[in-house]
DNA sequence: AGATGTCAACGAAGCCCTTCGTAGATGCGG
DNA sequence: CCGCATCTACGAAGGGCTTCGTTGACATCT
């Protein structure tokens, strides 16, 4: 049984869990600190537990209430909350082609050439095995 | 110079452009059938005439009033949309890293062959101004 | 002219997202 | 034990998006 679809992040939302992703599990203080250093100025202390709350109602994350500073968790890997991102920009804007909304993404910004080679990689077995 | 930069389009403000890049320019009225036709029980037609004003505050369209039915027009081309969309994404939720995204596009869903190639192709222009 | 239909223009309501102030609980150092 | 810091919880405010009802202008048909 897999998991009820989640709803998409907002903006705020997709900021904490990119935090999550990368350190690991961890309460809210932690969460606000990262945020405030790579953002000063940012957002204050309760606004991101008022946010992390509702993305706890939501589904998004997961709490674990046994120690007094509430430890979080996402419930989605960073890679699912990417594909369902691009599948939604692909059907909302790029009339339900992958590939063109690739070539957007390439043709937009400058790309290191091992990204580019890694990517001829995925386009090779992608070709090789249709038929 | 005049290129201010403009909003990032809702779902609901991005469905009427697309509307209107397929169709050209159009009056609300068209707009709201074309909306209608892929999607009845839909929005009602002053719901999108809202939406399109307040679009035209934002900058989003323009509208030329001359007729009694008011034609919208859209102010960014679909592939300025599409790149601004993009490398919002990239931003957002890839790192700033194009390539991953075109991977992860294509990992998810099936493309046609004819767009791989297609894509392939502009990798190796890509590729090729490098050395 | 009068009836009917179409149009733009508000404005209000409902919902969601974000922000923050405040209150109450809990842990900690003296 | 008392005071201070830290935490969660709650609620309210503000803004943006979406929805729709209503109104008044204008056109059309008879």
């Amino acid at each position: 049984m897999s998991e009820t679809k989640l709803p998409r992040p907002t903006d705020g939302e997709l900021a904490i869990l990119r935090v999550l992703w990368a350190r690991g599990d961890s309460t809210v203080r932690e969460v606000h600190d990262a945020l405030t250093r790579e953002e000063p100025e940012g957002t204050g202390y309760t606004t991101v537990l008022k946010l992390m709350q509702i993305m706890t109602e939501k589904g998004l994350v997961e709490r674990d209430e046994s120690q007094r500073a509430h430890v979080y968790r996402p419930r989605a890997t960073e890679q699912r909350t990417q594909r369902q991102l691009v599948t939604d920009l692909v059907d909302r804007a790029f009339g339900g082609s992958p590939a063109r909304l690739a070539m957007q993404a390439l043709s937009s910004k400058k790309t290191r050439p091992e990204e580019l080679a890694e990517l001829r990689r995925l386009l090779d077995t992608l070709e090789g095995g249709e038929e």
